[in-house]
RNA sequence: GCCCAGGUAGUGUAGCGGCCUAUCAUGUCGGCCUGUCACGCCGACGACUCGGAUUCGAAUUCCGACCUGGGCGCCA
């Protein structure tokens, strides 16, 4: 068994590695080989006149990023990256790669994006970009957990639905048997009615689909929501758990991706908290004022506008109070200004990262609210049903993953984010 | 979808009517080299996205197609 590079010391007396051939620098009499695995890089130090002559019949047939196993001493000198390096005995070519490469895995030329994407497996084995993944893992198990001790049950729901349910968005068709199906644009129907189902709290980490035709650093095609539901729960409540839920991923991140931080030269602050809350109204006040631009109420924030916002926040912020009309049907106005309704948003400075709100739990008002959308309430019977037979109250919100993932890192693509991204034009790999 | 910018060796670039038999770096191959760490030095290899047009002459100008980046729009 190949140990960790990691764990090798100038201590360590023999040393078995498996990886990939990082660079060759050929001296002459001597050749230094880095090789590097998961864990990090070490140098293999061949003498050729000291060397058996298997191993220099390998170093002669050797290409950069060809897989090897290796085995040998280590010596302990301090000239050697690490302080180490290892004198090896066998040298066995596992797998050799082509030359030239489609990609410069050393990064003495830099790539551009595309070119990386084409060729997503070489552009990972590059420390600075696995740690994106890296730190994305830790997200991600960080949400889970949180939520986990909250008592969060993970659901899954379908992504093969029969219908545009919410509107809005425009959906992919795909072929379903006789029947046309769609790629579904959000879990949030089918986590209400597992509020019916009685389950109280309920998340799905899971992908949805957007056809939209925009072409812009944070729009995916298909991106990964991290959704929530709380029964017998307001807007401000789910605010505070999404709230603490960011605050609790981005410690657990600081204290556990120290690696993968320094390999992206990353000091990551820990927002602190509480976000500000921003009514809509005063949003749209500051907007226009920043701006210049007419923005009145009832608009929508563009770009523009959201970028103004961001710049005078400089943090997370929470807008809270929209009109009921830019909001989906299914937000819960409010009573006392049925012009206003329990939504919100999750800004962070660069963009918009999550959104959620109250929901209505009432019947008839759901109905009446879906009609006033111009929707038909016929097509969405599944979901109305359970409205019927005992829904309690409830909110919750859906998270952007990737924009997370984004935002966190500074990153200016969000396709960075995403290990094989699909927008307008990229299906493949 | 609209607007802007762009497409030159495997990769990243320079050149923007004749000086281009196309620059530089990296890479690959060959040679020299026993402590490199972006090893160094010498030599070689390797490219103008495609199709039309203008011109004595096009990588360079124009038109179209395809592709890419960015901005905007759209976006539960």
């Amino acid at each position: 068994m190949a140990s960790p590079i990691s764990t090798i010391t100038p201590e360590s007396e023999r040393a078995e590695i498996a990886g990939w051939v990082h660079e060759v620098r050929d001296l002459g009499g001597l050749t230094f080989c880095l090789i590097r695995d998961r864990t990090g890089i070490v140098q293999v130090t061949v003498n050729r006149k000291k060397a058996p002559a298997p191993v220099l019949e390998a170093l002669s047939r050797l290409s950069r990023e060809s897989v090897v196993r290796i085995g040998g001493t280590v010596k302990a000198i301090a000239k050697a990256p690490g302080g180490r390096e290892i004198v090896p005995e066998r040298f066995e070519i596992l797998s050799p790669a082509e030359s030239p490469l489609p990609l410069d895995v050393v990064e003495k030329v830099p790539a551009e994006l595309d070119t990386r994407l084409d060729s997503r497996f070489l552009d990972l084995r590059r420390p600075r970009v696995a740690a994106v993944f890296l730190i994305r893992s830790a997200v991600m198990a960080a949400v889970w957990e949180f939520l986990a001790a909250r008592g969060f049950v993970n659901i899954t729901t379908p992504k093969l639905v029969a219908a545009a349910t919410e509107g809005g968005t425009d959906l992919f068709p795909v072929a379903y048997f006789e029947k046309e199906a769609f790629l579904n644009q959000s879990p949030q129907l089918y986590k209400q009615i597992m509020m019916a189902a009685g389950f109280e709290r309920v998340f799905e980490i899971g992908p949805i689909f957007r056809a939209e035709e925009h072409n812009t650093t944070k729009h995916l095609n298909e991106a990964t929501s991290i959704d929530v539901e709380v029964s017998f729960a307001d807007d401000r409540e789910v605010m505070d758990l999404l709230e603490d839920l960011i605050l609790f991923v981005y410690e657990r991140v600081a204290a556990t991706c120290r690696d993968p931080l320094s390999w992206l030269e990353l000091q990551l602050e820990v927002p602190k908290k509480p976000f500000p809350r921003l009514a809509y109204r005063d949003a749209i006040g500051i907007a226009a004022r920043r701006t210049g631009e007419p923005l009145k109420f009832g608009d929508d924030f563009g770009a523009v506008a959201e970028k103004a916002l961001g710049e005078e926040m400089g943090v997370h912020y929470f807008i809270v109070d929209w009109p009921t009309a830019i909001k989906p049907y299914y937000a819960m106005p409010r009573e006392d200004d049925p012009e206003l309704c329990r939504a919100f948003d999750l800004m962070h400075p660069r963009m918009e990262l999550a959104s959620g709100s109250q929901r209505i739990h009432q019947h008839d008002l759901l109905v009446h609210q879906i009609r006033s959308k111009g929707l038909s309430a016929d097509s969405f019977e599944f979901y109305l049903r359970p409205f019927r037979y005992g829904m309690p109250p409830h909110a919750g919100w859906g998270l952007g993953a990737d924009r997370l993932v984004m935002t966190m890192l500074d990153l200016a693509n969000i396709r960075e984010a995403v290990i094989f991204p699909r927008d307008r034009h990229r299906l493949v790999p």
